[in-house]
DNA sequence: CGCGTGCTTGAAGCGGGTCAACAACAGTGG
DNA sequence: CCACTGTTGTTGACCCGCTTCAAGCACGCG
């Protein structure tokens, strides 16, 4: 993890370009930009957040993959979710406690920093930051919510197409597709200690998955032909994407 | 689900007598007072919240228990977390969408009700009430967090030790226990949909359990005798409790 | 008394785990 | 230039843990 040299003042974030982002009014704007410490950036396979360590910095991911981990004391993970643009990390952790989870980069990560200690200024003179701030708590919330009902209920073969059609979605909504394509940055041994299952099981079950044709992927090239079939396959069931605050 | 009689006044709450619970100053308290929108009580096996409807109120749990589940379509359900006195809930859902979990009573429920609509307010005029909101929802992400580990990564045994653990330490946060025991206010299906694991395999698995001797479990009366080899048992490590805001 | 609910236990099957081997490929160093 | 090595994906064989099916027991309640 080393600093960046050269860095994006946050009204002309390309990311505030996005639909998906809710756009900021200018005093909460030129708060960001003052509460923005720096950038920062990740290689891939770098560790972002160390599982146990404590960190006094807040980040927005400005371009990249990342995923959330935490592990046992023999090594067994289970990754809890992935980060990508827009995504704002750290909160999970109290002020003066041991992160209890781990960052990893996935590519090359480029990252806002954000001081910890300014979050109380942040949630005294910015009232619509702080709630943002909720907000983007609750959404992590839920999207655990359908993790966790993914590993712990689905079959294996809903388990699999569940986590395409979920990466697929998000990658859309960050606007990371390219040309129709998602090119997954992450290993099958990455998708199946995210779904709680072995690296062999994820492979095999993905195999039978393939013979249906809704999507391909190959070499990490996934492509969602029928959303709609896909959702099937995976018993999940679509909800429109919802705009979101950017920090 | 009923309004109850008699109200208890916030500054006069009996849940913030426990040392757990982090002392409000008297203007928030005061808020608090004035948010309050009256008191809801729910029988058990009552919904608090349905899954998929929308609900305009938001919850702190007065006292009794209840539990936080995802379904799918065919009925399968996960359990997400229980909800125990102290705790805040409604916050995952977003203004104007539907609540994606629900939350069912299992015992008699006691509840504080507050209005979503005055949330602005609360961000706006109390700052420090606006963090502990934000605190709360990260704690209960760190909740996910050991909860997805649990389901997708630990053992069958591991998984049912942690989780009586789990609650037992909880419930002693929460002041729950009664006489060094806890009553358990739910059935081992319940428990097992907490797992992801079928109810057989539950039972079976609590009574190898059994034979440790580290706990006893009898009609439902939990008493953990060695906190340090349940935790063993659970291949979980114990942090101390923390100290947390109440709304 | 009869019924429903929850707990317990046995038997049988299968889904997913582990072990193992190999192919494809990229990077490295002789 | 080409062995050598490590990583990733793929597939087969075998086995165990967990699921499903089934039945019996204890208990509370109308």
């Amino acid at each position: 993890m080393t600093d960046s040299g050269r860095q994006i003042a946050c009204p002309a974030c390309p990311l505030r370009k996005r639909a998906i982002f809710i756009e900021a009014v200018g005093a909460e704007l030129d708060f960001v930009s003052s509460f923005k410490m720096g950038e920062l950036h990740a290689r891939p396979g770098g560790a972002i957040y160390l599982e146990g360590a404590t960190s006094p910095h807040l980040f927005t991911v400005l371009s990249g993959w990342a995923f959330r981990y935490k592990s046992l004391p023999d090594g067994r993970r289970q990754i809890l979710n992935y980060v990508l643009p827009g995504d704002f990390i750290g909160l999970q952790a109290t002020l003066a406690q041991a992160l209890e989870h781990g960052i990893e980069a996935l590519t090359d990560v480029r990252l806002c920093v954000f001081s910890r200690d300014r979050l109380d200024e942040l949630f005294r003179n910015h009232p619509p930051l702080a709630r943002n701030l909720t907000w983007l708590a609750a959404r992590e919330e839920r999207l655990l919510d359908d993790q966790l009902l993914a590993v712990g209920r689905r079959h294996a073969r809903e388990r699999v197409a569940f986590l395409l059609w979920h990466l697929w979605r998000r990658a859309r909504e960050s606007g990371v597709l390219e040309g129709g394509a998602l090119t997954l940055p992450m290993t099958q041994q990455h998708l199946a200690d995210t779904l709680g299952m072995s690296l062999v099981t994820f492979n095999k079950t993905l195999q039978r998955l393939r013979t249906t044709g809704v999507f391909t992927l190959a070499d990490r090239r996934l492509e969602i032909h029928d959303e709609g079939a896909m959702a099937t396959l995976a018993a999940a069931d679509a909800r429109p994407p919802e705009r979101r605050p950017l920090i």
